[in-house]
DNA sequence: AGCCATTCAGTTGTGCACAACTTAATTGTG
DNA sequence: CACAATTAAGTTGTGCACAACTGAATGGCT
């Protein structure tokens, strides 16, 4: 089956009976309610990561790269070469991860890995000239992805900041355990 | 390796230099800056997208659902049963991802598929009891997972426009095909 | 009726995310 | 120094997303 997505205003995207417009506490709202709600940021959010993923796709298979992939180049073009301890910090992702990914880079000629002569344990990732080189082309994505989204630079750093701060909120709240009852 | 988040005020999570604070046009902006703003916003979605998933993953344990397990018995316990088609068509899955998930709920013992006697081609997803029960355990979720994000109810309808907005504008853009030089 | 295009579900293969585990190197502590 | 604890990377197994494909059923068209 392919994609064919039912227009937004049908399906998953319609809005709320909106009952509630105030800024209300949630306490105010019924768990039914609730469980519609999430229903909806939940697709909300899912598919929007969903979109993006699939707009970049289209984007970046001339550069032969997939997502996670363009993730792991565009840090190494700002940092060169690092371990993958920090390629997995700043990417928020394990090595369970990044190692295959990595293999697959570095078996695209974009990468090379070598241990590290003061700690066996570390690896570092370094660009080859093929990776380095392919930073020029790259250089085109994001304008034409911005223009996919119509959105302006303004909303662009708005909606990231919104996001950022989910971010935080939510692995704040992972670390210290989601809430069992509240 | 374990997921050892860096706070989010180092890391990716940082701000741009900030010289086009203005609503400036895509256009005065040099790519190099746009690649740095590309490397941003990529991760902020990325990364809210899986922080959310794996605060619904810890949540959802209890339920014995995976995050996209749960969108589908969401949408069931809304709808009652339907189609895989029609599933696919709110959650924008195709059957390549609902088939082999669908086979899951059924061995957990929550849905029940049939072929339809009117149309052979089409399969009939139905809640059985067990997974019409389970919507009890869930009506707790969601006010749990609101409590992580901190965030009000205001400012969660506001990030979901936000984000269909986004949806509706790059599934356009895929759909025309993105632009190719801009 | 006969045939072709379409539709629906499913399968296969690739890649990512993550938990749980393994192995090897390093660090800290008695 | 010895040895336990920690750390880095990798491996294994499960599940999701998606492209490309298969096969069966249906509908339209002549």
């Amino acid at each position: 089956m392919t994609k064919t997505p039912i227009s937004a205003s049908e399906g998953v995207l319609q809005g709320l009976p909106d009952e509630a417009k105030a800024p209300a506490g949630l306490s105010d709202v019924s768990a039914e309610d609730l469980l519609l709600l999430d229903r909806q940021i939940c697709f909300s959010l899912h598919a929007a990561s969903r979109a993006f993923n699939s707009v970049y796709r289209v984007v970046l298979k001339e550069l032969g790269l997939t997502y996670p992939q363009y993730l792991v180049m565009l840090v190494l073009w700002e940092h060169g070469e690092l371990p993958v301890k920090r390629l997995g910090e700043y990417l928020r992702l394990d090595s369970g991860t990044l190692s295959p990914l990595l293999k697959r880079l570095e078996a695209a000629g974009l990468v090379r890995r070598e241990r590290s002569a003061e700690d066996e344990r570390s690896v570092r990732v370094h660009l080859t000239d093929a990776g380095a080189d392919l930073r020029e082309q790259a250089l085109t994505v994001p304008r034409r992805i911005a223009a996919a989204t119509g959105f302006d630079l303004g909303e662009i750093r708005d909606l990231r900041a919104r996001l950022d701060r989910l971010t935080l909120a939510l692995d704040a709240a992972a670390l210290e355990g989601v809430p069992v009852c509240e």
